[in-house]
DNA sequence: TTGTAATTAATGTAGATACATGTAATTTTG
DNA sequence: CAAAATTACATGTATCTACATTAATTACAA
């Protein structure tokens, strides 16, 4: 279904405003099936998102500040997220030695484990975007990133 | 910035596994930013979302079934939306006199004004787009609805 | 050194969200 | 027509989220 019948919007006034419009409404519906994907395994997307960038850390502490500088989006909570995965079990909290102040975290077995299940799941997305042809996912790749570059420059700029 | 640096994830195995990932990165950014756009307005997007499916209505009443059928998120509590809605006198709330289970619910001349206002603030967008030329936007577009049609197959299926 | 500022994370709070349940009105059925 | 089922929406509740505030530790400057 394309964003005109998705939208009940017979017409746009230009590709640029249609580009907009199914950009975010994408972007919304990703973010929802994405949400969707993660509910049976019990993670949030944000919940997921750390426990992916403490697995690039390869079994090594990170601080709750080294975390929330990874993050999509820098104001959210990372202590509650992290509260979130040690009440499952799911990464470790201890203090740091070096700095009182601040809290190690590490990915668990278990973490990893999980993480490795979802793999699975989204391995099965893998597959089927195979459909598109490689071709047209490069060029899906690249406007994405042109498109992240152009919103960006325009929403400070303002 | 590309997928690769914006994930400090120097090296992806296939297209496909980049496209994934930078489906859903973009798709949690894009949904970051317009809920971004969206809070100076004093709207969340699905807030937004009730008010642009109203606006469709061209003044005619809906029930809130009706904005339920239509929105993206379908689980989510359109009761409660048109509450906050109706609390900034954006739009009006009244028995339906056909089924006095069922609520009308009408856009007011505020809620039009503050749409326009958003409107606005997208255009500002949208030209911005044009920086990405008509071809590779009409390329996007479809690459776009393809993606959702064959994300959505293969979740249903599996 | 000592007091002040900066930092790190946890906690408080208000609002948003998803889903379950409740309530009233309508429709169906026997 | 009366009882049962369905429908439309509102409300209860638990969780998530964003942002502000607080508490503890460290850095730094006089």
């Amino acid at each position: 279904m394309g964003i005109s019948e998705e939208l009940k919007q017979s017409t746009f006034v230009s590709e640029e405003s249609k580009a907009l419009v199914n950009i975010i409404f994408s972007g919304n519906w990703v973010f929802q099936k994405h949400q969707e994907l993660l509910r049976p395994y019990g993670l949030t997307g944000q919940q997921y998102n750390v426990l992916r960038i403490l697995r690039g850390q390869k079994g090594n502490p990170m601080t709750v500040l080294a975390i929330t500088e990874r993050m999509l989006d820098k104001m959210s909570n990372a202590s509650r997220l992290v509260d979130k995965l040690v009440e499952k079990k799911l990464v470790l909290r201890r203090e740091c030695p070096l700095d009182r102040r601040a809290v190690d975290i590490i990915i668990q077995p278990a973490g990893l484990a999980l993480l490795t299940e979802i793999d699975a799941a989204q391995d099965y997305l893998q597959k089927a975007l195979q459909q598109i042809g490689n071709e047209r996912l490069v060029q899906l790749n690249e406007l994405l990133d042109d498109f992240r570059e152009v919103f960006t420059n325009n929403l400070n700029n303002k």
